[in-house]
RNA sequence: GGAGUUGGCCAAGACAGUCGCGGUGCACGUCUAUCAUUGAUAUAUAUGCACCGAGGAAAGUCCGGGCUCCACAGGACAGAGUGCCAGGUAAUGCCUGGGGGGCGUGAGCCUACGGAAAGUGCCACAGAAAAUAUACCGCUCGUUGAACCACGGUUUAAUUAGUAAGGGUGAAAUGGUGCGGUAAGAGCGCACCGCAUGGCUGGUAACAGGCAUGGCAGGGCAAACCCCGCUCGGAGCAAGACCAAAUAGGGGGACAUAAUGCGUGGUCCGCGCUGUUCCCGGGUAGGUUGCUUGAGGUAUGUGGCGACACAUAUCCUAGAUGAAUGACUGUCCCGGCUUUUUAAGCUACGACAGAACCCGGCUUAUCGGCCAACUCCUCUU
């Protein structure tokens, strides 16, 4: 089985890769996380996050947000070819480990199938 | 043994495994560039190995510095801060030691602690009066009237005056207590205490002690304005330095004006705009640097009551930037819940909380535990 890794290059960098995201995307939400997709023209998916201040307010669980986003998708690297940004819900900052992955699954799943016929 | 006070230390609960992330070093492969000629250097990237990878508060951003850039003859005002004394320090509003005041049986703790006889202002309610003092209930001499009478007076009412001892109000009422004194009273007199002024003694000083003199100066609030002493230039690592796409525009050179257009002209040349190309400077995105060796930690010794200083030895301990330091599994520990309670079962974000240029402090949040010194109570010998 192919090793699950997260480089550097599969993330997004800088705030071009956001907007064009951001512009024009699918996307899927809960109470825990809002995921936008965008198809991109690389060989892999990419990821970026924007877990604000306003809505997760201790900086300890917005890392802990990002570490189980990005340990997620790491996981999951059957994902389409697009650039994903995750944005925290309401309930982010209360779920547990385990909601928030379950959560995560379903996204991915989802996501998968609208960027297939977008 | 119980209750407590002060100071210090630890703290992702411990261990193992699997996967992953950031940094540094080494090895090897690939790409590009340069030198050179089959190698070397640099950059980027993939892989492997080794080592390192959040805190006591990293937090609040409340003070003080370093560092960087800008400003700057000197002085004054304004503004802000600060406020018993001495010391420590790079510096402080911090720390240490000391003094005054308050709290506690005590170990100890708290303290914005300069000035109210420079000025202005405020002092609710209650109370007569809250500040150039005054007089509600009272107390008292005198005068006048009334009643009683043992003819000495007694009681009572009004009133001129005296008084601030007593009552009452208040957080606070013009020194306190006692004796004398008086018509009743009063620093009116005296003793002690307090206060003020001036010497003296001890102390670096804050201050303390004691002596003499004065009969008392006239309440509180300065975290009200204010006065006095002292301190303070501004902005911050998104500081600052360097490299530098794309697009637009600027400056300079060369070429073409053969072709096109416009302007200066009646026309041509020329010149300017325009066209092609090269160079230069500014500079956005982006990148590099600043960036972690520092008022540094540890140990020992010396000086000092101590904060701390000095000397010697030794150690190197995160450096990210859409932002690494994590996830899962197992066993144990702790906590919680339940039960059939020397035990078993179940359970999960296991305190507060996440570096962003770096230090010294303060403040706030905080599960649990360890160590030392001291105090009070009780028991035993």
């Amino acid at each position: 089985m192919q090793r699950a890794r997260l480089p550097k290059h599969a993330k997004l960098l800088n705030a071009a890769d956001f907007d064009r995201v951001f512009d024009k995307s699918v996307r899927s939400s809960d109470q825990y996380f809002t995921v936008l997709a965008s198809p991109n023209n690389l060989e892999y998916p990419r990821l970026g996050m924007a877990i604000s201040k306003r809505r997760v307010k201790l900086s300890v669980i917005r890392n802990r947000l990002k570490r189980i986003v990005r340990e997620n998708f790491r996981l999951s690297q059957q994902n389409y070819n697009a650039d994903y940004v995750v944005m925290a819900g309401k309930q982010g900052a209360i779920g547990t480990n385990q909601e928030l992955r379950e959560s995560l699954e379903k996204h991915w799943g989802l996501l998968k199938k609208k960027c297939a016929i977008f």
